[in-house]
DNA sequence: ATCCGATCTGACTGATCGTCAGATTTCTGC
DNA sequence: GCAGAAATCTGACGATCAGTCAGATCGGAT
């Protein structure tokens, strides 16, 4: 599906190349890991690898498509939180099961993450389109098995004055990847994740069913 | 309280160094309107101000300490958020009035000063103190004033398993802000700000009180 | 007009970017 | 195993930007 591995003069790389060319996205991985985005250089990432600037720039276009590759990948991984939104009963105490299950699936993934998600949702924020779609593919998947889940308690609720149910999703899904990609944020504050998680359950509970969650 | 205006080396500025180096600011910002973080270099900076880049260093250490001084300025403002939260009523229809001001505070907030927030956002989350305390700076006092109201509902309830009040209030104030940042990105799905309003409102009512809003 | 401190800038060094032609390595057919 | 071809890598280069400093310029006080 993603076609051969290509060079940036249209060449398809062979084994060495594909190897090299890993080498640097893993390199380039390492460095957003403990660098801020804005002093990572091309030239350490290659010197990491052990390899020259050149060579990076035969196999990247320049550093952003080189960390869109690896936000590719993670949006590939990142479709399993689909399956969290699927072929769950979203009242009485399943749903708050499923809502659990939700907060710990987007926590996990951020944490395996953090650092290139803080790229893509600065990019994509910056109107940036590539890096835009990858937020969305791994977000619309949620925010629609969401909004079903939130159509399908609203019909048989019937009260008629319900929130936009697409809105109450890509709200819920907002807030879960925001507090997702502050946890150590929210450990550095006197906030334990360990109380932030039951919060992030009982408000996505809440936001699908309109009721709290019961005991 | 912010003391004189100094130059890197220390001198007391004056008017004229004063002005210089609002207009190097002004500039600053408007580039980080239109440009990527990462793309925003002195030179263009100083050439946008009419000036050169060696009088950029007379005033600022280097980019990210220029953002600060902006950020900092923002920060002052975005104190007025604070009384959003205190001496307010958070039950019944009052409540809701009280949450709706919230959400738009925050949504005003945001649309003035998305791009710079951007930055604080990714410097904070990168693990820079500086912007790390200018964000708690303008975080917190909501946080709290959430988290006193959150107690003193609990208080009247007493049903005994409720979540952490600060952990509540953490997670509404993320949202919040997660939200209001990605206030375009909404507007490029099929989600309506429109919609977002009353599910931000909804979310924060229920997060505060436990119940739905009345109608 | 002259002086003096405040302010600005040209010019420089060093680092990184991004490119290209040519060197080096690996593969292929025999 | 070897010659030739293809794939891969790199040294070297011009361009751009970072950051510094000594000296030029400005503006107000006398």
């Amino acid at each position: 599906m993603t076609g051969q591995v290509r060079t940036v003069d249209g060449r398809v790389a062979g084994r060495r190349g594909q190897a090299t060319r890993q080498k640097l996205l893993d390199c380039l991985r390492e460095m957003l890991d403990t660098s801020p985005y804005r002093d990572v250089k091309v030239i350490d990432v290659a010197r990491m690898a052990g390899t020259s600037p050149a060579t990076f720039y035969q196999y990247f276009q320049d550093v952003e498509s080189a960390i869109l590759e690896i936000a590719n990948d993670m949006a590939k991984d990142g479709q399993r939180l689909k399956a969290l939104t699927e072929d769950q009963g979203w009242t009485g105490k399943g749903g708050y099961a499923a809502a659990e299950a939700l907060v710990d699936g987007f926590l996990e993934f951020w944490r395996e993450y953090e650092p290139i998600l803080r790229v893509v949702d600065l990019a994509s924020a910056e109107g940036d389109k590539r890096f835009y779609k990858v937020r969305q593919s791994i977000l619309t998947a949620v925010t629609t098995g969401l909004t079903e889940a939130i159509e399908e308690v609203q019909a048989k609720g019937k009260t008629g004055d319900e929130v936009a149910p697409n809105a109450m999703a890509g709200t819920l899904v907002a807030m879960l990847a925001a507090v997702s990609g502050h946890q150590k944020g929210f450990e550095t504050w006197k906030i334990k994740m360990k109380d932030v998680r039951p919060a992030l359950s009982t408000l996505v509970f809440m936001g699908i069913t309109g009721k709290k969650p019961p005991r």
